[in-house]
DNA sequence: GGAAAATATTAGACCGGTCGTCTTGACGTG
DNA sequence: CACGTCAAGACGACCGGTCTAATATTTTCC
């Protein structure tokens, strides 16, 4: 029963400490120590660091989806406003942890991209089904009358999440929230803007 | 008079390095050897490889900031004309490198600012002088009535400079140069609308 | 039920690479 | 000659990921 007890635990902790170190400055003799698991056990688990570190993203991708879900899915509230709930509960997660950490698939792209083509792929695929995820939000609220129809839902998205990854940046370099506030506020005031504000 | 040559060779390999593989993973053994430079003479010159690290970031941000004159104050082009001109060399640069870098400035600040605060501390300076000149760069764009004067110079300049940082992320995770095409083109149409646009 | 076989888990050694130090020596200048 | 600057690279201490050999645990089967 407790079989992957240990295997997941080990993934657990992986996630929070590459979250605040990133990947190659987390050794696995942390890990372990941390999770109370001896050294030779890894090898049981994992093939490599590399795989390890491929389970950590997974399970991330994983947890973040859900998270998505609920804003995204929430029939309460209208299309547009659901991202904006999104992006006001990322300000105040941020903000609860100082600013540190950032966003787990920003900082490994960031860091391995260039570095290890599994990795690259791999989180390339998290972002496009991000992206995608935003574009579905955004056409929902053209469909509602809420957006400017003539709008490209996929460039949009995409603007969303180069800006908000760049915000989340900027914020945990500044150990400040203020770029996130600014991003969202510009956002809505001038890029989505409701329909009956186009010229 | 070439006493500072074996130095500045030093600091200029170490920045390609350091831009490609990041701070952690370039070792300095590795930079002495592309320069020619024994192990000895490092010590020499660097107190330490933190000190290398900064000096290799001074460095990056006086060419960087050269590189913004070119543009940012260019009399023969409009204020606004100035930013797209940067952006667009910005994208043809990183076209140039298939997407690899990115920006050192955002590279480093994603994987030292939770790790280091002499570092943090001085990423965050460089950041903040970027978002000034791109903020008197809008202001001479309002005087001139290009841009909408009730924009608040100060919140977009930053909004610039997180979404260019997130789409320069996007670009190397991607492989590709369109999240910074679309960055650019949705920049323009929507956010800083020439103020005859505004309702 | 209990021995044997298969599997799950662990201990700790190994190798390679890291940063930083140290000693030695060449060079040129005063 | 003496002395500060710089070249030179071997060395040490440490830490990282990896592997093999041994131990514990479960399963199998008579």
């Amino acid at each position: 029963m407790e079989k992957k007890d240990t295997k997941a635990e080990i993934i657990v902790i992986g996630t929070d400490m590459i979250s605040l170190h990133g990947y190659n400055a987390t050794g696995l003799d942390a890990v372990l120590k941390s999770a109370g698991v001896p050294k030779g056990s890894f090898y049981h688990y994992f093939g490599s660091k590399e795989e390890f570190g491929l389970a950590v993203i997974d399970h991330f991708a994983e947890r973040y989806d859900q998270r998505l879900d609920t804003f995204l899915n929430d029939e309460e509230v209208t299309p547009l406003n659901r991202i904006r709930n999104y992006l006001e509960s990322g300000l105040a997660r941020l903000t609860q942890n100082q600013c540190t950490k950032g966003c787990l698939i920003g900082n490994l792209g960031q860091e391995l991209a260039d570095q290890n083509e599994r990795f690259r792929a791999r989180l390339d695929d998290i972002f496009h089904s991000w992206k995608e995820r935003f574009a579905a939000c955004l056409q929902e609220a053209q469909r509602a009358g809420e957006l400017a129809p003539e709008l490209d839902t996929g460039v949009i998205a995409g603007f969303i999440l180069s800006g908000w990854e760049g915000a989340v940046l900027r914020a945990k370099v500044m150990k400040s929230p203020q770029p996130l506030r600014d991003f969202i506020e510009t956002l809505f005031t001038t890029v989505i803007r409701s329909r009956n504000l186009s010229p």
